[in-house]
DNA sequence: GTCGGCCTACTCGGATAGTACGTGTCCGAGTGAAACGGG
DNA sequence: CCCGTTTCACTCGGACACGTACTATCCGAGTAGGCCGAC
């Protein structure tokens, strides 16, 4: 997996704590980690693509979240990244070569491949899981378990000016 | 993911179907598909690694399942070949740069990152998902939705000589 | 006819090139704010 | 003091190199079966 989709998501959830009337350049957003600002800006840019954030250009412009973080689930962010198609291919070897019509499936035509399915099923699995954690359930885990976390980051936020 | 894996899975199910006494060389596994003969030997190689098949060199040699096909799992047969390390790495970039002690999660030293919890949550769903469907329940899918399939492949196995 | 040894062809296994994608970087177009001058 | 214009620094957005991992291939080590000859 794209090692970007931790980025973004770090971000989201830095925007969420920030509030959505606060644009954050990219580069400030990348500083906070120490990560390299055009790459994070790729990122966002993806993000933005995919209409979770909103970019504004020109001075005090920058990234912030286009929707609650109540409305932005892990599914969002991963497919913005990543991409939508399913990791498993199908790519119907059954139906190439000397196979006849094939072994998965007899290949009257339109028969499914029974290993697609087998495979969808359980990435369905993982995709139902990723979308059903938003953003404010991942703040709200944050706040649980460190409630000083958010202060600390609209702090640093408003104050350094790199 | 890895396209072999799609390859590795095919081959599983044709050598559940030609039973275990029957050792099935590399290249004859690749021609049923016509696939490249010595790629398809890498990802047997991967099977072997992993206990899923066991080689036998020489003359009447090849591959056969190491054990019956009810005790494969997909999750086994997509470990083997992609790995077992999980898709999503946590790289713990919270405890990075000026963030001072992360976002994500205080980080008082051992309080776990809330996004790395998610995500792994949604990949043990994924893992069990797989982990849940055995070769032998996707030949039983197959020989229901096309009772001749086994029978083919059987037969292609049987007489072709290349 | 049977047994032992040799030979040969076959198969796996790892080492070796080629290629696509993820990673990282750079510079230009656009924009909004701020400064400046005039009314 | 207020307003319009100009300037300018700031930000995004896409285009450009680099590295790693997947894809594909080749050749050598080992082995088991078959053949040959001797007994």
């Amino acid at each position: 997996m794209n090692e970007g989709v931790e980025w973004a998501v770090h971000s989201c959830l830095n925007l969420a704590w920030l509030g959505e009337d606060r644009a954050v350049p990219a580069a400030k957003l990348a500083a906070f980690y120490e990560l390299p600002a055009a790459y994070m800006n790729k990122q966002l840019q993806a993000l933005a693509r995919a209409g979770i954030v909103t970019s504004t250009s020109g001075p005090r412009g920058g990234f912030r979240l286009a929707r609650p973080p109540e409305k932005i689930t892990l599914m969002d962010v991963v497919a913005a990244i990543e991409g939508s198609e399913e990791a498993f291919r199908c790519t119907e070897i059954r139906h190439r070569g000397g196979s006849g019509s094939g072994s998965a499936v007899s290949g009257r035509g339109d028969t499914p491949c029974a290993i697609h399915t087998s495979m969808r099923k359980a990435e369905l699995a993982w995709r139902r899981e990723l979308a059903s954690q938003s953003i404010a359930d991942i703040a709200a885990t944050v706040d649980e378990h460190s409630p000083a976390a958010a202060e600390r980051v609209r702090r640093w936020f408003g104050d350094t000016r790199t």
